[in-house]
Order: structure tokens, then C-alpha cells, then sequence
DNA sequence: TAGTGCTTGTGATATGTTTCACGTGGCAAT
DNA sequence: ATTGCCACGTGAAACATATCACAAGCACTA
């Protein structure tokens, strides 16, 4: 129901789907009907060549000479990224990270809930953060399987991670979105995605510190430092 | 100082990289002193022989026949992604996930300390989250000037990030890791990494619904779901 | 209806990354 | 010493992804 998929759309295109999304709702509330791969681009920082790219993996959604139509194309964006299907989410692990979470509005904002949070902390279990109770652990199984949910965040620390996971395969959960530092190991029937801010931070440190030593290669005068925006 | 970097290295392969140091770290935790390229492969969920191939993006750190040597492996890591430097940070956008990061115990003990926090809301300016006095954003640039800070976290609201991404550069800031949904603009010699929640969290969406579509397809017995854990 | 200008969709090409396969050096034991 | 085994480091092959460049198609005009 959701186009011809005619090849195989590489992880990152479709994590690039994702942005164009995002850009498409924004123009469309700003009242635009029309937007063209180079358009867009500018505004993803992608190239033209890649959104048009991009949105050929799934079918083809613009015309010819004049441009894809922000409604229709948004539309379809949603169908392919299953949002609309409104996944309901557990949350497991409401420390600081787990609250932000839990009180995060841009989940709603593009269709997913987070509609059960469970803590091992007894001193949290029973509270209630935007509506949601906090359960203990153990109605992990019990709730999940209940309520048929298959998408859960986690964000407990990272010596507890994997048993946690192990906990929500076995309860029946599809996919995973990890916010610990840690590599987990996962049934390759489950999905799984990663938010680790020491790589992040690691990585910039990395190149901060490449940069640095470039500049002092070249130590003395501004000479022809590029300022310009790219793209 | 740091090695002999023969050829580029993909980012990805940086981004391995700092999950082999922590992985470093746990081995040294537990006491282990030496590792071959199969045990951290099967330990962070690469290949043996990517293992290699991106150390040897940096140099030669192993003994044939024997392995690596697990304290100085560890001591190279952290010099080529300079990690040592102490990079002192500064939080932008003291809301919940800003909070959450403000109390992240992740980044001091890798070696990142957040040591300034700006907020625009006037009630949460003065108070203080973990010795950290939130500044209000005028002092942004005096401030960050002053401490020579060039690693910035950025937690605003997406309609605020860009003009914000622009004081802080102004400000003297080369990096940046943004949280919020948005595709900013940067000057070439600033770096930028970002972590976006809808983009995860679209992305397994996107990869759940294709995996229900493919059980749908073969509805009935499980039939021969694999259902061992993989590498 | 034919012509012009514009933008998509897509083969072909170039670039980049991962995997393979094996030469090389190192350790241990005989 | 010599033999046997092991695991690294790396050229070359395979694979994946991004870019280029252009034919095809649409809108509009005359």
C-alpha cells in the first residue's frame, strides 16, 4: 500500500527520509505548496541529486519540470515512515534522562506516545510524570504484553542495559532506541538504535582536536579561512 | 605526538573507535591485560577484521600472534580522540533534557565537564544544578570568550537553535552537539554532530513496519524465524 | 501543434567503506 | 634451531553509497 520500493534504501537514506519529513511539515505550515529537490536540499543540507535520489527509492512522487507537491509528498513521507501508525512506547529507566524523556514534546508532536515507564527504583515507582504512572519492574512483562506494545526506550544505566533488554525482548518487544553506553546484543528479529553521547562527544573531541592541529600548522595570520555557509 | 594517521579515516570508523576505548576500559576494569581483534569484535558488535582495519587507520598498536596489550591500547585511544584534553563544555538551554545532560554522569567520567549553562528563562537563571550557576544568554559570549570554551551542547527549542547556534559561534565556539530537530547552519571550520530523537525513533518506525509487513506476508507458523543473536 | 524552459527520475560513473585472504612477525615448545 | 601455531597488518576484491549528467515529461505560450 505504501509505494514500489525498486531497490533497497541504504539505512542512511531513509534516516535522511526523516529530515525531509520534517522540512515538508514546516512548509506546509508556512502555507508552501510546492518545493523542488534543489529547495529542499538547501534546506536539509543534502544535495539535489540526493533528495530526488532519496525519494526514488520508494516511488515517484514529483512531476517533471515542476516539482513535488509538499502536501501529497509529506503524506506519503508519514506513509513510508509508519508514522500515522502511532506506535505506543514504554520508557524503561526514569532518571534524569528517562524524566526528559518522559516529558519530551517532540514524541507527541510527531505521533508517538510514551505510554508506560517502568523504574527498579522504589522510591519512583507509583509517581506520575504527563499522565504516566511509573510501574515497578517486574509488571514489565505483564503490561507489555498487555497493552501490544513493541517500541521501548531505554535508559537505565549501562551495567543494568542488557538485562533490561533481555527483560523487553522476552515481553515482546520489536524494537529498541538505547540511550546507554553500552553494546547491546539483541535477537535478530528486534530492531535496535543508539543515542550514545560519549561517541558523539568523543567524535567531536576527535575532530576539534585534528582542526586544532591544522591550525597550528598554519599558525600566524587569519590568511584564507573559509567563512562562508556551505551548501 | 599521536601516531602516524596513514590515509583518512571514515567517520565511522572514529566512531568505533570510541566504543573500543570504552570497551578498553571495562577489560582494564575487570583486570584482563591482553585482547585480540576477535574478542573486542565480538565484545562491540564489529568484525575482526574491521577491528583491525580501523586501528590501523592510526597506526600499529598490536603484536602479531599475540594481540593487543589492553593498558596501552586503551592510553592510544585516548590520545587520538583526545580525550585527556579535558575540553571544558558549555550547556545552552537548561529545560528538561538540558537538565538531564547538566546531571549525565557519562561526561565527567569520560573526561567532559559541562562548566557553564546559559538559560533564556529569567526564573531558572541564578539557580544552580550540579555547581553549575545557569547564566542568562547575554553573557554567553563574555563568558565563553573568557574560559576559552570551544565545545558547546545546544538543548533549545528548535525555533531558537539556529539564532542561538550563531551566538556561540560568534562567541568562538568550534563544536557543537545539537539536540534539537533541526538542520542547522554552520560556518566550515565549526563541526557539528547532532543526536535527533524523531530520526531515531522515525527510523525504527520505518524498519517495524517492514519487518511486520514481512511477517504478515508469511502469516501463520512461525515457521524458521531465526531467532539467534547475531556475530 | 510545435517550441521553450524547467525539474524530475535514472543509467552510468566515481567515490568510499567493508570484507577477504594471506604475508609477516612473534611466541612456545620440542 | 627448528617447527607449529597464532593473530596482526594490509593489498586487493567486493560491495555500498553518492554524484554526475542527461533523456523524459510536464506546463505554458504562441
Amino acid at each position: 500500500m505504501s509505494g514500489s520500493p525498486r531497490g533497497k534504501a541504504p539505512q542512511m537514506a531513509i534516516r535522511r527520509l526523516s529530515m525531509y519529513y520534517r522540512t515538508l511539515a514546516a512548509l506546509q505550515e508556512q502555507g508552501v505548496e510546492s518545493v523542488s529537490s534543489e529547495h529542499l536540499s538547501a534546506l536539509t543540507g543534502s544535495t539535489a541529486a540526493q533528495v530526488r535520489r532519496d525519494l526514488a527509492y520508494f516511488g515517484s512522487f514529483g512531476r517533471r519540470g515542476v516539482g513535488y507537491e509538499v502536501h501529497s509528498l509529506h503524506a506519503h513521507m508519514q506513509d513510508i515512515l509508519g508514522i500515522g501508525e502511532g506506535w505506543p512506547m514504554a520508557l524503561v529507566g526514569v532518571g534524569n534522562l528517562g524524566s526528559a524523556l518522559l516529558a519530551y514534546d517532540g514524541f507527541p508532536r510527531q505521533g508517538f506516545r510514551i505510554v508506560e515507564a517502568f523504574d527498579s527504583d522504589p522510591r519512583r515507582v507509583g509517581t506520575v510524570i504527563r499522565d504516566v504512572v511509573i510501574k515497578p519492574m517486574d509488571q514489565v512483562e505483564e503490561t507489555i504484553q498487555g497493552r501490544q506494545i513493541v517500541m521501548a526506550l531505554l535508559a537505565v544505566p549501562a551495567k543494568a542495559a542488557q538485562a533490561v533488554t533481555e527483560q523487553l525482548v522476552a515481553a515482546g518487544v520489536r524494537c529498541l532506541l538505547n540511550f546507554a553506553p553500552v553494546t547491546l546484543r539483541v535477537p535478530s528479529h528486534v530492531h535496535l538504535a543508539s543515542v550514545d553521547l560519549s561517541i558523539e562527544v568523543e567524535y567531536l573531541s576527535y575532530v576539534l582536536r585534528e582542526s586544532v592541529a591544522e591550525d597550528e600548522a598554519s599558525t600566524g595570520a587569519c590568511s584564507d579561512v573559509t567563512t562562508v555557509v556551505p551548501g
